[in-house]
RNA sequence: GCGGGUGUAGCUCAAUGGUAGAGCGCUAGCCUUCCAAGCUAGUUACGUGAGUUCGAUUCUCAUCACCCGCUCCA
């Protein structure tokens, strides 16, 4: 089977998993709303997370920070100035490119795009006669800037509005609450800040689904420690997050470490793990050593300290910084397309399935009776079932058919209620991947799916 | 934003310058004791706006959305 991101589209949109944003309008470019079963998908991998990195975690802590932050906090990590792209556009060839990257790339390049005006840039290009590294004509559009931070105002009055951005990531969340954490917590570095939450970036792309949203949810974590050890806690984290992921059931063969050549300003190292997608291998998250720069920075535009206080060597430092940030949505897809499966059964037909693992399957269990006048025991199962895990609960149609809906959402087990239910208290379960069936006394489902649900 | 393509039930498709059908799905009933059975009934669509025309879902234009590529990144 070929795999095509079309198959899952088409499944999230048929089952409930994921619709168009503003689905009645036509949809709205590059944003998507999760239903009822999706909801639980993300929710259940946000909460896998969260237990990995912060509940089985003595030295981490979570935070959830505004996303409307004081603006010069983005004077302070840069994204106000640099976080713009200059573009122009290639007459000829229709191609879109980076002016700065143009410039870079040009031989004999003796200049910092970086630090140069849009009008510098296009002198430079003209001067230079710098041509469409596709095409190789020089007909280029004038360089226009856009800038990736959402922009609203603060403020009720017309012409008294403060500008504020939408955050375009969450680490400064973590950033300027490191000593708040470290106080409240008693925390000793090394430790750790986590958070998941929504960010923003406005940028003009194609999405290929989840993979590239406008508005998307981030889960981060942050790791202060002492500039010595940074490294190996770089690298320990590299592990730490292949863990994750493949505890989650995504296929080593299918994900890969991926260096980055050229490191942003800040970064000491940085490394991404790639999955391969539909589309290709595509990065799923990013573990970076972001030395002391971060705190710096804000020690500098706010002019606070940000420095720890050793309680043991008495010795004061800021600390350097480990993160590591994975997208939650496009995890979500990554874990879709891992497990979204067709499988050829005697007889030649084929069924959907969903291999989720089950702890991040949308529904644990599902309630079957096998006719409809057993609804009342069928009832009396699901509600001692549902105060320990979501459930579904079907009995229309036939019993092979009901597995094979619960098949497509990844649902793990499916518990049947038939005529010795009623005189003995025992059901069949089913299990998803293997399809077998055993037979158990009511009494002993909860334990049983618990044992086998946990992450 | 640029280039190319697409737009008809929930899904997959069909037909037509005279206002639309099928299969699957879904709902109800009958039947049925564990992997998409059957019968009956019901359910829902021409993306939006303008133009041409006696009449437009069909032709033209615009617009919106989506898909592929450029580009970008968590």
């Amino acid at each position: 089977m070929k795999l095509t991101m079309d198959k899952i589209v088409n499944l999230c949109k048929t089952r409930g998993f994921v619709f168009p944003g503003s689905d009645i309008y036509g949809g709205f470019a590059n944003t998507w709303d999760f239903g009822p079963i999706g909801v639980e998908l993300k929710n259940n991998i946000k909460r896998a997370w969260w237990k990995r990195f912060v509940q089985e975690n003595d030295n981490s802590f979570g935070v959830d920070a505004a996303i409307l932050m004081n603006p010069r906090v983005w004077d302070a990590s840069g994204h106000t100035s640099s976080f713009s792209d200059p573009k122009m556009d290639c007459r000829n060839c229709k191609t879109r490119h980076r002016a700065d990257n143009i410039i870079e790339n040009f031989k004999g390049c003796d200049v910092i795009p970086d630090q140069m005006t849009n009008a510098e840039m296009e002198q430079y290009i003209a001067d230079h006669d710098i041509k469409c590294p596709n095409c190789g004509k020089r007909d280029w559009t004038p360089i226009r800037t856009f800038n990736l931070m959402f922009a609203t105002s603060r403020g009720t009055v017309d012409g008294d509005k403060d500008v504020v951005y939408l955050r375009p990531e969450t680490a400064q969340g973590e950033y300027v609450n490191f000593l708040n954490v470290q106080r409240t917590a008693r925390a000793k570095v090394p430790f750790g800040i986590a958070q998941i939450g929504k960010s923003f970036r406005n940028e003009i792309t194609p999405g290929n689904f989840l993979f590239r949203t406008v508005e998307f949810e981030q889960m981060e974590h942050q790791l202060f420690c002492k500039e010595e050890s940074a490294f190996d806690h770089y690298e320990e984290y590299k592990k730490r997050a292949w863990d994750f992921v493949t505890d989650l059931g995504l296929k080593a063969e299918h994900l890969r470490f991926h260096d980055h050549d050229k490191l942003a300003h800040y970064a000491k190292a940085a490394c991404d793990i790639q999955y391969l997608f539909p589309i290709g291998w595509q990065e799923l998250n990013g573990i970076h050593h972001r030395s002391d720069w971060d705190l710096s920075r804000h020690e500098e535009f706010s002019g606070k300290s940000m420095q720890y206080l050793d309680p043991v060597t008495n010795e004061r430092y800021t600390p350097s910084v480990v993160e590591y940030s994975i997208g939650a949505d496009r995890l979500t897809l990554a874990l879709m397309c891992e497990a979204y499966d067709e499988e050829v059964l005697e007889g030649g037909d084929t069924r959907i399935v969903m291999h989720l693992h089950p702890a991040i399957a949308p529904y644990k269990v599902a309630v079957l009776p096998l006719q409809k006048n057993m609804s009342e025991k069928g009832h009396e199962v699901l509600n001692k079932l549902n105060k320990y895990f979501m459930c579904s609960y079907d009995e229309a149609g036939s019993i092979g058919k009901r597995y094979r809906r619960q098949d497509e959402i990844g649902t793990p087990f499916c518990v049947t209620i038939d005529f010795d239910t009623l005189e003995d208290n025992t059901v069949t379960i089913r299990e998803r991947d293997s399809m077998e069936q055993i037979r158990l006394p009511i009494d002993k489902l909860v334990e049983y799916i618990s044992e086998r649900v946990a992450f």
